[in-house]
Parts: structure tokens; C-alpha cells; sequence
DNA sequence: GGTGCGTGCTAAATGGGTTTAGCATGACTT
DNA sequence: AAGTCATGCTAAACCCATTTAGCACGCACC
């Protein structure tokens, strides 16, 4: 409503000094030697006129703009989305930040583009996020802007943040070992293909290892793996009801989603068989879905409200290299029980 | 990598020219009368020297940043969400502009902050979004700063857009009826209290009143209405059951939402009730559920994505004032049958 | 009384651009 | 020869802050 903004000039002049003084005030210099009185008259003008420094202004002397660019390929948009970008805000805002988030599309020449727009409002950092955890192609940065890889990796910018997949992995195993299973349990999902492609296997190949080490470690082996290109709901139907009608004497299933695990669901009730009754589930990801199934699908989290919050405090502290792995919570619903 | 950014100075070095002239072609001032010669050599030197300018230096001359403030109560990080920011990076995107997103939780004293957030770093508009539509409380802003309210509507900011949801609730019906269901028809999920709280029913009533409108149109009255306080499956089996239980003939139902739809499908199944053979169902929203369903869910699509496209592209025209209503397709699947 | 020093403050440069006002130069009038 | 005008370009102010360099004053000391 105000009608003009007041700058450090109008506040100099109200209290009766020059720019120079209010600045070192305002800004809590050390060891000016400006009076008490000083002081005193730079606050109460500020106050008064409700003066707040301008950013832009600053930053063109300082090179701190207090602004971080998020580029993401998609993640900005999607369900995956949420978390991330969620932690990052928060964390952001905590630090005095804001974040500038740009959407690529996967596309270079956008990406590209997207980093000069970030670059071009002199941003102190650049976080870059996948939807799917993956070695990125990332063009260019100039030297001295940090960067930071959000579920993603690449050799060139070496600080990144990951899910602890490997041990999310294991402890997905560890839940059904727990209740006692040993026999009948299956691998619903796991794709040979889709593991060696370097540009999924990051977060792919590391779930695999954790699960199959669990399994080792116990003695166990699966009774059945059913290997699935495309992890959505209408799949996971399919070859979950392939796999009955084949015989799988299935006790156990370990989806490597949600999105497959609801299809198994869907599979399940329709050949008469009950959750966890008969049949033991446990997946990942903690989509939403996995709270409006029934019964309540238990499932190790993704947790990217954590890694958005790691990834600027990361790159605030100014990023040391390597891996920041974060835990993936187990969230407990009602999908795991003892075999019968 | 470049260890340095080319500044217009450097430019109008390299053209022996000086940066007013430099500035002038750059910017493609219209009645400056610089040779030929001055444009080729000032664009060459520009293009070898790689040169973007500053926009914090640029927006403190001009008060234009080509950035726009999106500040949300929660949407920015929730399903709601995808659609509305997508559509709105898209449309700042194509107009070479950048967005800075905040998120407030609701909570006045964040929202003041992050108006004053984006004000520092001097945005060029502002937009409000919610989840809900919703009459929105806004701080103040000062005059001068384009506003827009994104799927909320404010009376001291009247430029807003909207579902058209009295269309959208009439669509519903319509596809009921067109299938040639007259009898039979159930409403699921709407409140007289969830209709007659403001702050939610920007958006509820109108859909309430465009599929009461349909059925008054046609003759029709529904066999029965369910009320839903929380529009979450878990209600929405809960009531669904209860009505079965009661012996309400269904043959098709109005789903509020499609979360609630999600707990009809799965009251009708346990009812040994099929969809749509016994029973059509119809909802609102093309939640990311809906296509998950089996059948998949027919419903009228909230537009996120067309309107956060449209919400940026009123702020940058200069917002007439006044609603957008932006149309709610019909995503048809398979969920709607011909009456046995 | 001159020198040195601490105290309290400010002028001016700086960052990177835009914009206003106006300076040379040459051609053309009258 | 003086005045007018178009042409092609630049100096300098400005936007809003930070920062460096340094001024003016008073006091202590020899």
C-alpha cells in the first residue's frame, strides 16, 4: 500500500547520517565506531519506514543474492515432486533463502537455457534434481557457483544426495523375515534391463542389492522373481496374476513399488486371495497410494522431503564432495503379517 | 567454466564502442541512429564474448526482473500442485520469464514474510495459490505490484482464476444421463457444511449447483445423498457401504472427488457389485488414482495445468480484473455403462 | 606548540546495467 | 558567413546498496 519503497538513502536521511553509517549498522559491522546514538537513530528510521534493504542492490556488490535455482528435468511437477522441493523450500526459507525452480524436461538445449536464466539472476547455488535417480547429463557451470545433485549423480559436480537405497533394500526383506517368512517369497519387479541401464541403475541396481543381500544373510532364496519393464499399477496386475495362474506358491511379495504393488493388490483380491491373510506385501516408495489401499500397504520411503532439505543445506555449507546418503524410513500399515 | 562473466563493458570494449551504444543495440532500441557498422560489430562482440546481462543490474534500472513470485499456501508441494506450477513455469518459461516459488503453510505471519521475500528481490508480479479454492486472506501488497489469485479468489485482488466448476458438476451429470441413466442416481461426498464454509466454497458450491442444474434440467432427482465431511477413500467406503447396507438401488453414482470414488469402487467390490455393469460411477479431479482404478475412473478433470498457464499470463498482461473461469475436460474411461 | 592517536563519521568508488542530455561533424540553407 | 538540421555517438546521472579510504576533531604527551 505504501507507495514507494524506502531505501537506505531515506533511512540516512531520517536519522540524520549518511548512507555509509546506516549500512554498517543495519548490517551489524563489527568494529565501526559509531556511537550508541548512532545506533539508536539508523534502528528507530528503519523501523520507522519499515525499510528493507533491497536484494538485487545488494547483490550486485556483495555476489550473495540469498536466491538458490532448483532445475529439475520433471521432478518440479510430479508427485515425486513434492517432497523434494518441499524439504528444499523449507530449508531454504530457514536460511534466509528462496529458490528460483525451473523446469527442463529432460531437454539439454532447455537445460542449458536454464542455467544461464538462474545464472543471469546471479544465484548463490544450483541444485539439480531427477525424477529417477540417475547419472545426468548437466552442461557447463561456471566455476564458483556451487552445485549440488538431488537424486541424481555425475562425476563432474561430485556432491550429491541420494536415498540409502542399498539398506532400504535390506530392510524391506527384514520386515517379511521378521514375521517369520522363509518360504514362498517372491521378487515382484526386478528388471535385469532396466538395472544395467546406467542412467536408472543409481537408485535401481543399489534397492536390488540391498534386497538380495538381506536374503543371503538369512539363508533365503525367492521363490519366484517376475521381472517387469514398466513400473505402473496395470503391470504389476499382469504379472502378478500370471504368476498365480502359473502355481507360484506365493506367501511373500516384495514390490519394487507402490504403483506394482497396488496392481498386485488389484491381482490378489481378484483371485480370492487376502492381504496379508494369504499373502504378505511389502514395497517401495510410500507413494500416496499406499495409504488408501486396502489393507495399508507397508512400504520403505522415499524420503525426499530429507534429501530437498539435505541437498541446500548442502550446498549452503558449501558443499563437500560426495555422497550424502539418506535413511528410507519404514512406514507400517497392515500388509505384512506372520504366514499362516 | 569461463573463469569470468562478459559485463557490457567488456562488450563495448571489444566494438570500440562505448556501453551506452553497446546498450542501446543490444536492447534493440527502435529510434537510436547507430550505423549498421555499430550493430554488426557490438553483435559480434556480444556473441564472441558470450555475453547475458546481469538481470539484478538490469531490474534495478528498469524495475523489471522478468521473475514472478508464486506464493502458495501448500500447494507447491502436493498433487494439487504439479498442474498449477508446471502450467505456470511453462507459460514464464515461453514469456522468458522465472519463478521464484514460496510456500507459507497457510500461516498469515509466513505469508507476510514471503510477500516481503519477493518483494526484496523486486518480482514483477505476484501470484497467490491454494489448494483448496478458497477466499484468501493476503497481506498487504504494495500498489503497483500485479497480483493474481491462482484456483482462490480475494476481494482486494480481483483478478483471479478459477475452475469453472458449475459447468464441470453440470458435464458429470450429463454423461450419466447421455449413457441413459434417469434412475437410480446417487450423490456421494457433498456437505451442507463443507458448502456453506467460505473458505472452501468457492469451488464446492458451484460444483454442487452445476450438477444439481443438470439434474433439475432433466427431470431428474437423485435416490439418494451422501454426506462426507473429509473427502478421503477411507469415507468414501465407509459411506458407500452404508448405503449399500441400506438398501439404496443404486445404478450410478456422483463421486465428489475421486479419492472418495476410490472408496466406492472398493465398498461396491466388496459388495460383489461390478463397475459400471452394476453400478456407473462418475467423479471430479483426474486424480492420478483415477487411471489406476479398475475400470478406470471416468471424471472431469480439475485443469492445474491450463490454469497456472493462465494465471501468468494475466499477471504479465496486466491482469484484467474480473474471474477466469478455465473449462474442466471430461477424462473418459471406463467407468460409466448403460444402465442393465 | 607540534606530533600522534583514538573517535565518530562521510565522500566517493563500486557493481552492471539503462537513460537522459548533449557534443561533434558535415551537409544544406539562405 | 552564419544558421539549421540530421547523423552518429558518448558523458554522466541514476538505480540501491556496500566498502574503501580518509577527513575532522579532541585529547594526551613531550
Amino acid at each position: 500500500m505504501s507507495s514507494k519503497r524506502a531505501t537506505l538513502a531515506d533511512v540516512a536521511r531520517l536519522a540524520g547520517l549518511s548512507p555509509t553509517a546506516a549500512s554498517m549498522i543495519l548490517n551489524g559491522r563489527p568494529d565501526t565506531r559509531l556511537s550508541q546514538d548512532a545506533h539508536d537513530r539508523v534502528n528507530a528510521a528503519a523501523e520507522a519506514l519499515g525499510y528493507r534493504p533491497n536484494v538485487a542492490a545488494r547483490g550486485l556488490r556483495t555476489d550473495k543474492t540469498l536466491t538458490i535455482g532448483f532445475i529439475s528435468d520433471v521432478v518440479a511437477t510430479t508427485r515425486f515432486a513434492s517432497g523434494l522441493i518441499k524439504g528444499a523450500l523449507e530449508a531454504a526459507e530457514a536460511a534466509g533463502h528462496v529458490v528460483l525452480v525451473l523446469e527442463t524436461g529432460g531437454d539439454p538445449a532447455r537445460e542449458t537455457e536454464a542455467i544461464a536464466a538462474v545464472l543471469d539472476r546471479q544465484v548463490d547455488g544450483i541444485i539439480f534434481a531427477t525424477m529417477r535417480a540417475r547419472e545426468l547429463f548437466v552442461p557447463d557451470i561456471p566455476a564458483g557457483t556451487p552445485v549440488v545433485m538431488l537424486n541424481a549423480s555425475n562425476s563432474r559436480y561430485p556432491t550429491s544426495v541420494l536415498p540409502d537405497e542399498r539398506e532400504g533394500g535390506a530392510q524391506a526383506v527384514r520386515l517379511l523375515i521378521e514375521q517369520g517368512h522363509r518360504e514362498g517369497i517372491v521378487l515382484l519387479g526386478q528388471n535385469d534391463e532396466v538395472e544395467r541401464d546406467v542412467f536408472r541403475s543409481a537408485t535401481v541396481s543399489r534397492r536390488v542389492a540391498g534386497i538380495r543381500s538381506a536374503m543371503k544373510d538369512s539363508g533365503l532364496e525367492f521363490v519366484a522373481e517376475e521381472s517387469i519393464w514398466l513400473w505402473e499399477p496395470e503391470e504389476g496386475y499382469k504379472s502378478t496374476k500370471a504368476m498365480l495362474e502359473r502355481g507360484v506358491p506365493a506367501r511373500a511379495i516384495v514390490c519394487m513399488n507402490d504403483r506394482i504393488a497396488f496392481g498386485a493388490y488389484q491381482a490378489l483380491s481378484e483371485a480370492g486371495l487376502s492381504v496379508p491373510g494369504d499373502v504378505s506385501i511389502v514395497s517401495f516408495d510410500n507413494d500416496e497410494l499406499a495409504a488408501y489401499l486396502r489393507p495399508g500397504l507397508t512400504t520403505v520411503a522415499l524420503p525426499h522431503e530429507a534429501m530437498g532439505k539435505r541437498a541446500v543445506e548442502l550446498l549452503l555449507a558449501g558443499a563437500t564432495e560426495g555422497e550424502s546418503l539418506i535413511p528410507m524410513p519404514v512406514v507400517t500399515r497392515a500388509s505384512i503379517g506372520a504366514p499362516a
